[in-house]
DNA sequence: AACATTTGCATCGCACACAATTTAATCGGG
DNA sequence: CCCGATTAAATTGTGTGCGATGCAAATGTT
């Protein structure tokens, strides 16, 4: 039996074998927590930010999308927010409930729906034009901070591509 | 009336005024999707190894943790893994009926349930330990490249902190 | 001791994510 | 022109996240 360091004295659960010092397990040296943990605490920061624009989290990225560009069917939309289609139904028909989206059939090919901003869809971009800001001031980091952080992230998310 | 360029003409969704331009609002250039993107996309590098230990993405941060220390509280676990009782309560039960936890109430306070690593618990953990190195190569980046990464995405975690 | 407050966990409801399946429409080869 | 293959959404079922609420145990305040 080796003997007990005074951490694991204190600490019965605590084991110290090969296995369990192997710091690749370290919850801290995991970069998929780091990314899992951050983006929770970001939708933490934008939810009081949104509940101003009775928007969740998802539903502003839909929306953010669709400011760029409206009309997109619903596979677009999963293109660009890596999203399926058994995710964006149920979120679009909420959006189309709160008025701010309207989902058309495509007279050509009648398995497409396009996603065109309402008019009340339209508007609610002036609101959240505010949110950016908020969210720089929030993170205490300075904007060329972000920015490369963004992408760096971004070229994560290549690489990690099937 | 303006005159429309050809990407407009083509893509008559897509209006060009100066809120529309606002690049604070373009998808690609904010931190939060590509947090949250590329947090989904991690998860989904991490399905196929998991489903063979039979594990979620959630459990096995759980799993991480408890690896880590064992016999922690409910309370003591949601502070690791930023996550509340509510989200923690069905996922540790899961646990428990896989048999890898046990659920252990504290005799001195009867609110506090202490989570114990069963035999099984722990033997996972030496399936676990070739994830690392799986998720290493499928990020097709340096170790040095991802613990930069990962740091710099735990300060901007700890700078949004309520 | 009596009462209010705090703490630790559980429950409930809503909204995602996503795998798997289904439905419906279109396409393509013979 | 028919029929199988493909494609686009929708549907179904499981597992999170999280706000809101409830409850029991512990703590504190007179």
């Amino acid at each position: 039996m080796v003997a007990k360091t005074d951490f694991e004295s204190r600490n019965p659960g605590v084991r110290s074998n090969a296995i369990s010092k192997n710091p690749l397990l370290l919850l801290d040296n995991q970069l998929c927590f780091a990314l899992y943990s951050t983006s929770l605490a970001m939708t933490r920061v934008y939810k009081p930010l949104l509940d101003d624009l009775g928007l969740t989290y998802p539903q502003y990225l839909a929306m953010l999308a669709l400011w760029e560009q409206d009309g997109l069917m619903v596979s677009q939309l999963g293109e660009q927010l890596f999203l399926d289609s058994g995710t964006l139904t149920p979120l679009l028909k909420r959006l189309e409930s709160s008025g701010l989206i309207a989902r058309i059939r495509d007279v050509e090919d009648e398995r497409r729906v396009h996603i065109r901003l309402t008019a009340a869809g339209r508007k609610l971009k002036t609101k959240a034009a505010k949110i950016p800001g908020c969210i720089l001031s929030a993170s205490q980091c300075s904007l060329p901070e972000l920015t490369a952080l963004t992408h760096q992230v971004q070229a994560l998310r290549e690489h990690l591509k099937v």
